[in-house]
RNA sequence: GCGGUAGUGGUGUAGAGGCAGCACAAAGGCUUCCCAAGCCUUUAACCCGGGUUCGAGUCCCGGCUACCGCACCA
């Protein structure tokens, strides 16, 4: 998809001008800046805060009230057996080897690959780990780079020692023999770790959701592009566990049937409807489209333009290494299309290995319609035959007999033939009522701090009002983190101004009170922060208890009383107010 | 991590060895006013650390941060 017209207005420079605003506004600032700040961190001010909080709010709505998908918090510190299980520890990393003269880091595995295949030869530094992942070995790349003198691609240049770089920020739990532990780099393992309980907790059936908003951490090797790659970050995450055998259908398709996305795969690139989508198989199933659709859902409600909006299918060589299919949302922002969400099928990979790593069952009792009748042939053991005969270990006998599948004998215990007298075979029909299943996952994840810058930028317009520029962010009405402000048109006013200012305050609004200045200046001021609503307290409110109320976008103002403007806001900020005079 | 460029009040900038300027913003006042008007007053800056020099915002070295390119980004 090519990069269509960015906006109706475009604006100049609008990256540089974007972060401006939001960092004089206080929406975002650059971390630790009186100590020269840190790349990758950034701090939410006051009203970055506000509409972070807000942002998160309309994803609680959408997934944990809409999908009842229940929210779970777990800690951001984690211990080792977690990510030996998740495949972080061995998989989150990158290989890098630097080159001595040009000093250039290269991804190792890479210069070994490339040059192995440039000489004809297999690239084969893949080898399975336990969850037959391929994971190129530091000593064997080591190896290679040294059995072949491999010297750097750029400069020709001889090659340093390969080491790891882990991704995760490692470390220790309590003092003396410590436990290693990590900042976790998804908020996704806490709720794999407890799963156990979860399942209990849903009553034992699929499928069920459960969301977690949290911070994960990433030790990035070189951020860049501001806020949108970061080494402490919000995330929001929802596990559906969904039955496998049940992933084509979603129950509640039909309601997102007709939704329309931007698609881009290696299939199809255009628009079509989710139904479409699935029936064409370029979605792989009901789940991941169902889910896409609702992301979309949630993007535009915060004010991501949907003309900018668009849902990028994986290629399978990037896809993480537990995902089997992988739809990334991504925004048109001025850094090009930046992923915001990735919805991705994790299928059992990480309940198996937590079953592996843990010992612990990981799985779902899934009854049957109707219970299966199974014929099944047992060893039975006769212990008023074996009793007798081994006296105390008989029950050793028994129990090795109880294990037998394959009832053609004989059955030797200790070297010796047991006497067929000790057991009968028996051929019996069982009635099965179901099986153990591990539950597949479902995945949506977004990325919160890149939804609020990319809805900053989308929301950011200049107006020219009699010749002046003025800097209005459309902020969704109910996004704003300043919903009305409040201003005396006149310093004569204030007192009475302030009452309505209280009464607001009161009424529940986020309200912000300005008697300094003009009035022009004050509007402008909140225009700047996307605040929607202006209430102008004037001579004639204390004539007849009215007040002037405009309107962000239009800088229209209708008059209302007093005693109805808190419905008459509400109605604002709920979007469904037509600025019609009164 | 590498290379290039840059870092001066809150923001945008000028100054290129000798008292750090301007504009906007902000605070207070006049104006009593419905869209950044005007006037007065005030607050407020040389990224950090070394070095050279009588003297460094300016020159040199190192670091940090930002932007661009490379690399990296399950």
């Amino acid at each position: 998809m090519e990069h269509e017209e960015y906006r109706e207005n475009p604006v100049d420079d609008l990256k540089e001008r974007v972060l401006e605003l939001a960092k004089r506004r206080g929406f975002l600032w650059p971390s630790y800046e009186i100590y020269g700040g840190v790349a990758g961190l950034w701090d939410y001010g006051p009203l970055g805060t506000l509409l972070k909080q807000k942002v998160e709010n309309a994803w609680r709505e959408i997934f944990v009230v809409g999908e009842g998908a229940l929210p779970i918090d777990t800690p951001t510190i984690s211990v080792e057996e977690v990510f030996l299980a998740s495949g972080h520890l061995s998989n989150f990393v990158d290989l890098i080897v630097e080159c001595v003269d040009c000093h250039h880091t290269l991804r190792a595995d890479h210069v070994v690959n490339e040059y192995l295949r440039g000489r004809g030869m297999a690239a084969d530094l893949c080898e399975p780990d336990i969850a037959e992942v391929c994971v190129p070995s530091r000593e064997k790349t080591q190896e290679l780079i040294d059995f072949y003198g491999i010297a750097c691609p750029d400069c020709g240049g001889p090659l340093g020692k390969v080491h790891d770089f882990n991704l995760m920020f490692a470390t220790h739990i309590g003092p003396g023999t410590q436990r290693k532990g990590y900042l976790r780099p998804e908020t996704a393992q806490g709720i794999f770790s407890d799963f156990p309980k979860l399942l209990r907790f849903f009553r034992d059936r699929l499928p069920f959701g459960v969301a977690q908003i949290g911070k994960s951490f990433r030790n990035e090797i070189s951020p860049r592009q501001g806020v949108i790659r970061l080494r402490e970050f919000t995330q929001a995450e929802i596990e559906v566990f969904v039955n496998p055998d049940k992933k084509s259908i979603h129950p509640r398709f039909d309601e997102v049937a007709d939704v329309e996305i931007a698609i881009l795969s290696k299939d199809f690139v255009g628009r079509a409807t989710v139904k479409a989508a699935c029936d064409r198989g370029i979605i792989a199933h009901q789940y991941l489209a169902y889910y896409v659709a609702r992301s979309q859902e949630f993007f535009l409600r915060v004010g991501v333009h949907e003309s900018q909006l668009r849902f990028r299918q994986h290629l399978p060589d990037e896809m993480a290494h537990y995902a089997v299919d992988c739809w990334d949302a991504e925004g048109l922002t001025q850094h090009g299309w930046i992923e915001l969400a990735g919805i991705a099928d994790r299928t059992d990979y990480d309940l198996k290995q937590h079953e592996r790593q843990s010992g612990l069952q990981m799985t779902v009792f899934v009854p049957y319609a109707k219970p299966k009748a199974v014929e099944r042939t047992v060893v039975r053991p006769k212990m008023n035959f074996l009793g007798p005969k081994y006296k105390n270990k008989a029950k050793q006998v028994a129990d090795y007999l109880a294990t037998i599948s394959d009832p053609s004998g004989p059955f030797i215990f200790e070297g010796q033939e047991i006497d067929p007298l000790g057991y009968v075979i028996e051929t019996t029909t069982q009635s099965v009522l179901g099986d153990f299943i591990t539950p597949h996952v479902i995945e949506p994840s977004f990325g919160i701090d890149r939804t609020v810058y990319t809805i900053l930028e989308h929301a950011y317009d200049e107006d020219t009002i009699d010749g002046e520029r003025r800097i209005v962010l459309r902020l969704p009405h109910s996004l704003a983190p300043v919903e009305v402000a409040v201003f005396p048109l006149v310093k004569a006013l204030n007192e009475k101004a302030v009452e309505v200012f209280q009464l607001l305050r009161r009424e529940g609004f986020l309200v912000e009170y300005d008697e300094s200045g003009t009035i022009g200046r004050r509007y402008r001021r909140q225009d700047e922060i996307g605040t929607p609503c202006a209430v102008t307290v004037d001579h004639e409110t204390l004539e007849n208890g009215t007040v002037t109320v405009r309107d962000r976008d239009t800088t229209k103002q209708v008059r209302r009383s007093i005693a109805s403007l808190a419905v008459t806001l509400r109605e604002m900020l709920m979007g469904g107010f037509a600025m019609s005079p009164s």
